[in-house]
DNA sequence: GGTCATAGATGACAATCATCATGGAAAGCG
DNA sequence: CGCTTTCCATGATGATTGTCATCTATGACC
């Protein structure tokens, strides 16, 4: 087939990035086959090794750009005129909405198997514990001005409750105890 | 090969479980065969399918198993003379101890991702439905007695974070972020 | 004790998948 | 304009794995 211009191979190499960043999410990386990834973007299988190394480092590059693009909007939250950031937060982060998209939801849920099961020092590891390192940051530097006391404490619980949150309410399904608990952590970590 | 005893053929069920139950939280359900539950059962993975109805089920009971080992300790937590059971549990559960040994852990995080990547009405999805249900209502009357509002929001914001603790401790590798995170839970939970 | 049911071993099968080899055609460059 | 590079499509390969068919030896039962 043709060959493509300078511009749209990099487009592609984008393009297959991006795809694999939501389908990852959406079903975890062992269950999408590097074809479903190409196809998803529009090209056969072939072409994959030619812009990645391995299934394994676009699975940890995906990871580190769907980390950037959470704590990106996370860090969008201190701007908040109101200094409401952290409650807005929690408001979209603990939502069925978010619950019920997980291709285009924030990475510590989603990625959390994938990491927990690569070997030590692993890339998908390392990305993730970038990852969460960013968001720990961003969340400590979000928490309200009255909190003045371990404030690096309680961006740490904050942040396992918010992961573990959405976590479980994916895992319990269509159960109204997944709704009750996105909404007892958000009251308890609001208030 | 030999035909075994009747006692025999249901205590070797039984191992097969056992063994599954440990395998499937290590290294996931994906990740390991029938063949080597088998073997490591001291089988050959012929027999499999006279005692399980197929993988997935064996997951779910596997799943099912796990976390009724995990309430029924938890529930024995209760018995603290002291009334001091939650904060004994969350020293045991909050710990590198339990975030390295996966394989005799609580369910609540080894099948997080399994289940939410079961299909709506999966069986293991189910087993896990009922197993956060029943840690809930165990988080519940574990409580110090001092907590006298919002007592079913305050357990389910304790189970949230210490599944996504545990969970994140063990996806962030070997890593001082880790025991970090586990401490501020600890901390932040004991009050 | 003799007959029957069955646990479990061996082996096969079909499907899936990550990865690599090859080739063609067009882009880049002189 | 012609040569070279390289993107990517086609196809192959080897490995893995869930599941099933078959066979045999031995418990279970009359």
């Amino acid at each position: 087939m043709a060959r493509s211009t300078r511009a749209e191979v990099a487009e592609r190499r984008q393009a297959v990035l991006e795809v694999a960043a939501r389908l990852f999410r959406e079903r975890g990386v062992e269950a999408v086959s590097v074809a479903e990834v190409m196809a998803a973007a529009g090209l056969t299988h072939g072409g994959f090794y030619g812009h990645f190394e391995s299934k394994e480092a676009l699975a940890a590059e995906a990871c580190g750009q769907a980390f950037g693009r959470a704590c990106a909007r996370w860090e969008s939250f201190a701007a908040d005129p109101a200094g409401e950031g952290f409650a807005r937060l929690l408001g979209s982060y603990l939502a069925a909405a978010h619950r019920d998209s997980p291709g285009n939801g924030c990475a510590g849920p989603t990625f959390l198997a994938e990491a927990a099961r690569d070997e030590p020092g692993g890339s998908v590891r390392q990305a993730y514990a970038a990852g969460i390192r960013g968001l720990a940051g961003a969340l400590e530097r979000l928490l309200p001005a009255a909190v003045r006391r371990r404030r690096r404490e309680r961006a740490l619980l904050a942040l396992a409750a918010m992961v573990g949150a959405v976590s479980i309410a994916r895992a319990v399904g269509e159960d109204p105890l997944s709704e009750e608990i996105l909404a007892a952590v958000r009251a308890e970590l609001t208030g």
